[in-house]
DNA sequence: CTCCTTTCTTCACTTAAGTGAACGAGATCA
DNA sequence: TGATCTCGTTCACTTAAGTGAAGAAAGGAG
């Protein structure tokens, strides 16, 4: 389990056997049930989370309605934009599976930066990266048709669209449940054809 | 001009005369005239920007159409992704009005971090945030419809509807020219009632 | 196993965005 | 000045998503 982050930190920086003993130290995995809670709108949360095994999504209820805008499956990494902005939460993060995760805060981030410089290194490049990454998925969002959105998400991430309840898979894509039922049906005329 | 900057900085990091001096060196300032291409698609870069002053925007070109995805304009900072992933540009940045920037690219940030550490500490702050504030974005975008986009469009950016040709301000709010005229004449029916 | 809930699909109808065409206003340039 | 181009708007028509309701299928709980 543990080997899963270094291996994922090792992308960015290289680790010490000291450095590791200092991380495992933290005390930071997690194990949790399918449809646990991690997060409620109005509350405050100082957590970021990184997804050893299992999916995790985060969703807002706006007129009593449930929109899911992301998902978070092995190896990815993601801090909740109200830790960053010290406000109340605007959504909800809950567990789709049974997952295993780490939790960390900005107080162990700062002593882990004060430790080892390189840990600053590395927090700065997978923000680069991450920024980058999802630049590229709002654009793809923001150019393209429910349709197409459908297509290009069972290119890139296929495993969600089997491991995901239909009308959160909708909801991601910024439609209805109908609407995605109807546009896999249009699609499967389709290829008939 | 070096003070937009330095004012900019000083919301993450203090910087000394000294910094400052470096960075001014670094010779970072350019004035390019509206219209201006600063990226093609399919070219290598980079550069990333600061506005000091004016309007930039990233467009692609889909289909023969224009597809405007990002408008960056006053102590607006940005990296395109391309130059973190190291592949040709998918898109164009071209200027929307006369623009005074800074242009900085990976060596001489390599060359900052290891002079001063806290500019390190800076470029992680920055990202950080605009990685959260990216994420408020798409999320808005994906649990709103056009109309609703540009109402909240109008209450956070109202600038941009004024600066901005509409064709533009269509495509970044992910419809047609013709869709966001009707949509403008329906809200002013409405606030006519 | 049965009951009940959740999930997914289908249908008929409404609403809004896409498309192609046309027109007028304003800018640009010879 | 007149010719041309871009830009924004409008119109008629097409296409696809939203809505509300209904029913079938799958999954859990007792």
């Amino acid at each position: 389990m543990e080997n899963v982050l270094f291996d994922f930190m090792a992308k960015y920086i290289s680790l010490t056997e000291e450095e590791k003993n200092a991380i495992v130290s933290l005390d930071i995995f997690r194990s949790v049930k399918k449809g646990t809670t991690l997060l409620k709108e109005g509350q405050k949360s100082r957590d970021s989370y990184f997804v050893i095994k299992g999916c995790i999504l985060t969703y807002y209820v706006l007129d009593g309605e449930e929109k899911t805008t992301a998902f978070y499956t092995e190896l990815e990494a993601f801090t909740p934009p109200c830790v960053v902005s010290k406000t109340p939460s605007e959504y909800y993060i809950s567990c789709v599976e049974d997952t295993i995760l780490t939790v960390s805060n900005p107080d162990m981030e700062a002593e882990a930066n004060r430790k080892f410089p390189k840990f600053e290194t590395m927090c700065r490049l997978l923000a680069e990266e991450l920024l980058a990454k999802q630049r590229i998925d709002l654009d793809e969002f923001k150019t393209s048709s429910p349709e197409q959105r459908y297509l290009n998400l069972l290119q890139k991430r296929p495993d969600l669209v089997q491991r995901v309840p239909q009308h959160q898979l909708a909801s991601y894509l910024g439609i209805k449940p109908q609407s995605l039922s109807r546009l896999r049906a249009r699609i499967f005329e389709k290829s008939k054809r």
